[in-house]
DNA sequence: ATAAGAGACGTTATTATATTACCCGTTCAT
DNA sequence: ATGAACGGGTAATATAATAACGTCTCTTAT
């Protein structure tokens, strides 16, 4: 494993796409999930981008492409299914989509946002979750979900500055 | 300390609401900051509800008390200022607000959200940061601003279930 | 005293994000 | 063949946040 996060080193990021979107069609296939055109294209452009992307930023994408003006619960419905089969995450603080870089397990990343160029990295930590559900113990909480949204400097951006 | 938290157990609220104001008044003075009418009384409507209070709640409340209808920028501008001086905070996944249980000294909390009774809990929990920070460490990631929120069932609503 | 500047807040309008409700066409099991 | 389930189009609306500008009230240097 190195010790830099994907998006900040160079690598043909077409391939990660199309991985991606591969694992995504044997996922679907695997449930009797219908990965749709829509779905499909949605999930690729989300992936396309290292920086999570708005819903209303895939919407403007949609839109030009076709002519039609695409509406927004169409991005919605779309993003939903993607969110309940675990293909993408929201960045609730970005009010924004990722990736999903192992939805082949079920599972709740930690997200590393970089402020200078804005990629998010997926960190999937069992010591982190571990210490939040330990926390919360000690008051009583059990956990269901959680919410890890960390803002910084990734690698990358921290060598240039 | 006890094991249950603070919104679990039934105890006099206002007693907490008059408390954190005197605090964030002690707090404004000692750094010479205006504690304006209108700030102290949005601080007062986040602490008085265990819940976190979204800005058009506060919103709705000052329209209310004083006939005219209050405009989103009032609101906004005295959560900004109760944010940027670690009275309040934001709770991203909800977009609303809650009253800062440690106003003394600057930090981000970590977040407990019920969701049988929407009650917030702040949680203080070094190992919880230090386990992110570390995570974050292990791919050259620089952490400067935590985002923990989690949702689950607190030990009130455990029980009661 | 007074003018200049800063801060707090009112007001109007606008932008950004997300959901509701209703409709239509396809698919597929009966 | 038929109708329920599903995917998706469309219009309208709800919710969250910001922009731009004006006014009033302080302070403070002159």
């Amino acid at each position: 494993m190195t010790d830099t996060p994907l998006a900040a080193r160079p690598h043909d990021h077409s391939r990660c796409v199309s991985h991606a979107l591969a694992e995504a069609e044997a996922i679907c296939t695997r449930q009797g999930l219908r990965l749709t055109a829509l779905r499909k294209r949605v999930l690729e452009l989300v992936w396309a981008s290292h920086k999570p992307l708005g819903a209303y930023d895939i919407l403007g994408v949609l839109s030009d492409e076709d002519g039609r003006r695409a509406a927004p619960p169409t991005v919605y419905r779309a993003l939903d299914f993607l969110l309940e089969n675990g293909l993408v995450h929201r960045i609730a603080s970005l009010n924004a989509f990722v990736g999903c870089s192992h939805p082949e397990h079920a599972h709740q990343g930690q997200f590393l946002i970089c402020r200078a160029c804005h990629a998010a990295t997926e960190l999937e930590q069992p010591a982190i979750s571990q210490a939040i559900v330990d926390g919360a113990a000690g008051v009583g909480f059990v956990v269901e979900n959680q919410t890890v949204e960390v803002v910084g400097l990734c690698a990358g951006c921290k060598g240039a500055a």
